[in-house]
DNA sequence: CGGTTTGAGGATAATATATATCCTTAATTC
DNA sequence: GAATTAAGGATATATATTATCCTCAAACCG
């Protein structure tokens, strides 16, 4: 059971957005060079995000990518479930009923018993993600990266905002 | 990010190992039937719950598994990691590390605040299935299984088991 | 206007993982 | 000795992930 290295980049590309300035955008390529990835598959991150409406988008030079709300605004999961899908990760095949004791056409009154602790801890790793915020992140990033570094990126990035 | 079936095979299998009476061996034949799952599939399932010694075996005619443990010893976590593996469902790839903007050989002096995050969710997941004890999974089934589908799963059963 | 840049999205390929089957071996039972 | 079992290796198939390429329409720029 593992994420898509998808989820990675998308989190982090937020946090980049995060900082921007007011109303300027972001391309797909500065992003892709930022973090050293496949600009064209980052793409298709970005892409999840802008359908799960976390991101606007403009066309031409100097369009890209801005946020659509407050990062505060903004949590772990939505981004996490908007490149992962939102399916839960156990998947109850109903097993019990290949059963050969039970009666034929026996219908069950409850969800597996297996399925549902499988779904509580589900639950448990989604209430995580939901609880922690974008902009919790952006905090913990400002204090916790070096400051010129921090100051460096963010001319990198505005020298490239449009 | 989904589940192997595996997982819910073993967790069924299990349920059943720990209703059968002391020192009873339960065949691989017998539980994919039970459970209408391939034999041979399945097998690797059990060879993995073997490996982390949640059940023993023994061969031959009337050979097959039993809990190595008390049932209420052994929790979700044990029998899903035993099949799943421990890895976490989040791999930190750093690409913060390829940020151009840091100075040749910078290194950090913590892991990734978006891998932290992740990591804490991944914790609250498996701390929800350390908590759930086999025996509670029985204890469950045989509250809401009928009274006659589970006796007559359990005849079933010990007419198989050696 | 025409050339360039951008995101959206479709088609395709390469790789990794999950699912499944088959076979051999050694231990055990009868 | 014959049948049955789990362990584990080899292999095949299906699905998911990762990645690249291409076309299109919108936006910008001279």
């Amino acid at each position: 059971m593992i994420l898509k290295s998808q989820v990675e980049w998308a989190l982090h590309c937020c946090a980049i957005l995060a900082g921007l300035p007011e109303g300027r955008y972001l391309s797909t390529k500065a992003l892709a060079e930022l973090h050293g990835l496949p600009k064209e598959y980052l793409s298709k991150a970005l892409q999840s995000l802008s359908q799960a409406s976390l991101v606007d988008t403009t066309l031409g030079p100097s369009g890209g990518y801005r946020l659509a709300r407050l990062s505060s605004e903004i949590s772990f999961l939505d981004i996490v479930e908007a490149v992962e899908g939102k399916a839960r990760s156990f998947t109850c095949t109903n097993i019990r009923e290949n059963n050969p004791c039970r009666p034929a056409g026996y219908c069950d009154s409850k969800p597996c018993a297996v399925a549902r602790v499988m779904w509580e801890a589900d639950e448990a790793w989604r209430d995580t993600l939901r609880r922690v915020r974008l902009s919790d992140l952006v905090c913990t990033l400002s204090e916790e990266v070096p400051p010129d570094i921090w100051r460096d990126t963010f001319e990198w990035v505005l020298k490239r905002a449009g």
